[in-house]
DNA sequence: GCGACAG
DNA sequence: ATCTTGTCGC
């Protein structure tokens, strides 16, 4: 693997890494069994110019989604935050709280972008890239693209337009909460990553894959659990 | 040049 | 992303 994809030394270099991964993402279903599904997020404190990161994935069961597993990583990351480019900063985290699970999920939800991302290279879609695994992307707000008003009521969903092609859907979980967006990571139709993320909502705004695993970074952040 | 800008 | 208590509503 490129260690740019991980690694870039600039942003010119990230970009480029952006789009040569791009050429290798699936849009289409390549996946099994779903029995473990997975969150994944990564919590930091404002302004830190120590650039501190806490990234978490949690595993829950795909048929009751009570919680099986959680795997922490407390690290440095080397890239700043720069809209676009999520993934350089967080990816390396998240790929050493992975190494942790003794049991891997089939599937990951992580909190940001799939391919509803400038270059299609959202946090979602490098995580699933790098680990070779279907991951879904569910965003709290855009990054590109456009949505008409959604009623206020579960369920409401209306695709993200972006140069004229459906990038994404916008569904709205809770009524009177933001919707969320989702898009294909890597390795699943955006059918099908619609499907998984109504399945797992549980009457909050996010699904819980990303619930569990955004509470699992707090703690780790906190120094709790 | 100006505005927008996941977490 | 995070700073933060109580408060309103299901």
């Amino acid at each position: 693997m490129d260690p740019d994809w991980l690694q870039p030394d600039n942003l010119a270099a990230a970009r480029r890494a952006q789009e040569a991964m791009a050429a290798s993402v699936e849009t289409e279903d390549r996946l099994g069994p779903v029995r473990r599904l997975g969150g994944a997020d990564v919590s930091t404190t404002r302004f830190d110019p120590e650039r501190r990161v806490w990234a978490a994935i949690a595993t829950l069961d795909a048929a009751t989604l009570l919680p099986l597993a959680e795997a922490g990583e407390a690290g440095i990351a080397r890239f700043p935050y720069v809209p676009g480019f999520l993934g350089f900063r967080e990816v390396p985290a998240l790929v050493a709280a992975w190494s942790r699970l003794p049991e891997k999920p089939d599937l990951v939800m992580v909190d940001g972008h799939g391919i509803a991302h400038p270059r299609r290279l959202g946090v979602a879609t490098h995580l699933g890239l790098v680990l070779d695994l279907p991951t879904i992307g569910v965003a709290k707000s855009l990054l590109v693209g456009e949505v008409p008003d959604l009623p206020d009521i579960a369920g409401a969903e209306a695709p993200i337009l972006w140069r004229g092609a459906v990038i994404g859907v916008a569904l709205r979980l809770r009524p009177r909460a933001n919707p969320v967006y989702v898009s294909t990571g890597h390795r699943i139709s955006l059918a099908t990553a619609l499907a998984w993320v109504k399945r797992t909502a549980t009457g909050h705004r996010l699904p819980a894959p990303t619930r569990a695993a955004h509470a699992a970074a707090g703690r780790l952040r906190r120094g709790e659990g």
